[in-house]
DNA sequence: CGGGCGAAGATTGTATAAACTTTCGCCTGT
DNA sequence: ACAGGCGAAAGTTTATACAATCTTCGCCCG
C-alpha cells in the first residue's frame, strides 16, 4: 500500500525547492520570528535558500494566497497584519468548522491516531516545561492541524491550515497577557474525549477552547505596539 | 496593442493581466467549456491572451491553489477531475458554511442589496428562458457568491469561491439528468427569506437547496465517461 | 533654513533563454 | 513480426537579463 505511482500534486513534497522556501518562511512566521509588517525581499530570501527569484516569488505567492503574506504591487511582500475585523472572522470560522472536524476525527479514530495525539501532547508539555515559547506556539497550531488530518477531510484541512496560520499572527498581535498561546490542558481534554469517542464532549471542549483563546485577545482598533501610528496615518 | 494607460488605479485585480488570464480560464471551466482532464498548455494559453508564459504560469498556480486545476510536475496543468469523495467533502462543507453565510447576509441586508439579488434572479431566469446552459451554470454559482459577498465575511467568501468552482466541476461530472444545474426558483425563495429577514427560513431553504443539488448527483466510484479506465489501472 | 524637485540606486514585474524531463516515433535485434 | 531501446521533439522548470516602478538622497530655490 505504500506504493505511490503518482504522488498527488498537493502532497507535502519536502524535496521540492519551492516547498522548502514556503515552509521555512511559514515556520518563521508561525514561530513569531518574523513580525507582521516585515518586508520579505525576494533577493534576500533567495540568498538564504540559494534559490533564484523565480522560486522565491512562487513561494511568496502561495503564502499570499494563504493569507499570511501581503503582496503590494511594485512594493514587495510583507508579513500580513490582520485587522481586528479579520481576527473576529477567523475565529468565527474556526468555531464553525473545528467542532465538525473533531466529529469526523472521532469517526476515524484508531489506536495509531491516539498514539500520535498523545505523542504530540507530550511534545507540547515538554516545550512548555522548558519555556520554549516558539516551539509552544508552533505546536499549539499543529495540534489543531493534526486533528484535521485525522478527520480525513482534505477540504476542511486546507481551510483550517489557513485559519491556523492567520490565528498565529492574530495571537501575536492582540493577546492581552503573555499567557501561553494555547492551553495544553485543553488539548489534553480534547484528546481524552476523542479517545472515548464522546462527540458531544469533544465538540463542546473544542468550542470552549476556541472561545477561551479569543477571549484572551484584545480586539480594539489600535493594533498592538507602536504600529498603530502607521495605521492612523496610512488609513 | 498598447499597454493600458492606467498607472495609478489600485483596482482589486481586474486590470491585472494575470487576473484576466485567471478569470478567463475560470470562466471557461465554470461554463463547462473546458472539460476535466483537458491539458492547459502554457504556450497555448499565452498565445490566446498575448502574454508570456511567466504570467500564464502564475495564473495556473493560483487556479491550482483554488482546486480547479491540477499541476503535475514536469507534465503540465490539467483541469481538475474531482473524485466522488471530493464531491462529498465539497458539499458537506457547503452545507456547513452556507447557512451561516445567509445568516450574516440577513444581518447586512439593505434595499440596495435586495435590488442586486433581484436583478441577479432576473438574469438567471432570462438565461434559462433562452436555453443558455452555459450562462445558467455560471449564474447559478454566482448567486451563491453574491450572498457571500453580502455577508461581508471575507474569509467565508474566499472559502466559498473555492467550493463553488469545485462544485461546478462536480456537477458536470456526476449529475444524473440534464436538469438545470441549480433551480432558479430555489434561489428566488432564498431571496424572499432574506428580504423578510427570516433567518430560520433562509437557513432551511439554503440547506435543502444544497441537499437537492447533491441528491441529483450519482456519486459512484466509476467517474463519468470513459475515464474510469485510467482510475482502475492507476489505482 | 525649510521644502520641493530630480536623478541615482534599489527592487519588483516581465520576457526570454538555457536546462532538464517526458513523450513518442523509429530503428534494430531476436 | 514484435519487443526493447535509442533519439529527437515538445513542454515544463529554472535561471538570467531587461524594463518599469518606487524609494532615497542630494541639490537648488524660495
Amino acid at each position: 500500500m505504500a506504493a505511490k505511482p503518482r504522488p498527488k500534486s498537493d502532497a507535502p513534497d519536502a524535496s521540492d525547492r519551492v516547498s522548502r522556501i514556503r515552509e521555512g518562511v511559514t515556520a518563521a512566521i508561525l514561530e513569531h520570528r518574523l513580525l507582521p509588517g516585515t518586508k520579505l525581499g525576494e533577493d534576500e530570501i533567495g540568498e538564504i535558500y540559494g534559490a533564484s527569484r523565480t522560486l522565491v516569488r512562487t513561494a511568496l505567492q502561495q503564502l499570499a494566497h494563504e493569507g499570511i503574506v501581503n503582496i503590494e504591487k511594485n512594493r514587495g511582500a510583507f508579513v500580513a497584519r490582520p485587522t481586528p475585523a479579520d481576527a473576529r472572522e477567523v475565529f468565527e470560522a474556526r468555531r464553525l468548522i473545528e467542532p465538525t472536524i473533531v466529529d469526523h476525527a472521532i469517526d476515524a479514530v484508531s489506536p495509531d491516531w491516539i498514539d500520535r495525539l498523545q505523542h504530540h501532547l507530550a511534545e507540547e508539555r515538554q516545550a512548555e516545561l522548558r519555556g520554549d515559547a516558539r516551539a509552544s506556539v508552533r505546536l499549539s497550531g499543529e495540534f489543531h492541524r493534526l486533528v484535521a488530518e485525522m478527520s480525513g477531510h482534505s477540504i476542511y484541512l486546507g481551510f483550517l491550515k489557513e485559519l491556523i496560520a492567520r490565528s498565529s499572527l492574530i495571537i501575536l498581535l492582540y493577546r492581552r497577557h503573555d499567557t501561553p498561546a494555547c492551553g495544553t490542558e485543553h488539548h489534553s481534554g480534547i484528546v481524552e474525549a476523542i479517545r472515548k469517542r464522546d462527540k458531544q464532549a469533544a465538540r463542546a471542549q473544542m468550542l470552549s477552547h476556541l472561545t477561551d483563546i479569543e477571549d484572551e485577545l484584545f480586539l480594539k482598533e489600535p493594533a498592538a505596539d507602536e504600529l498603530r501610528l502607521a495605521d492612523v496615518l496610512g488609513a
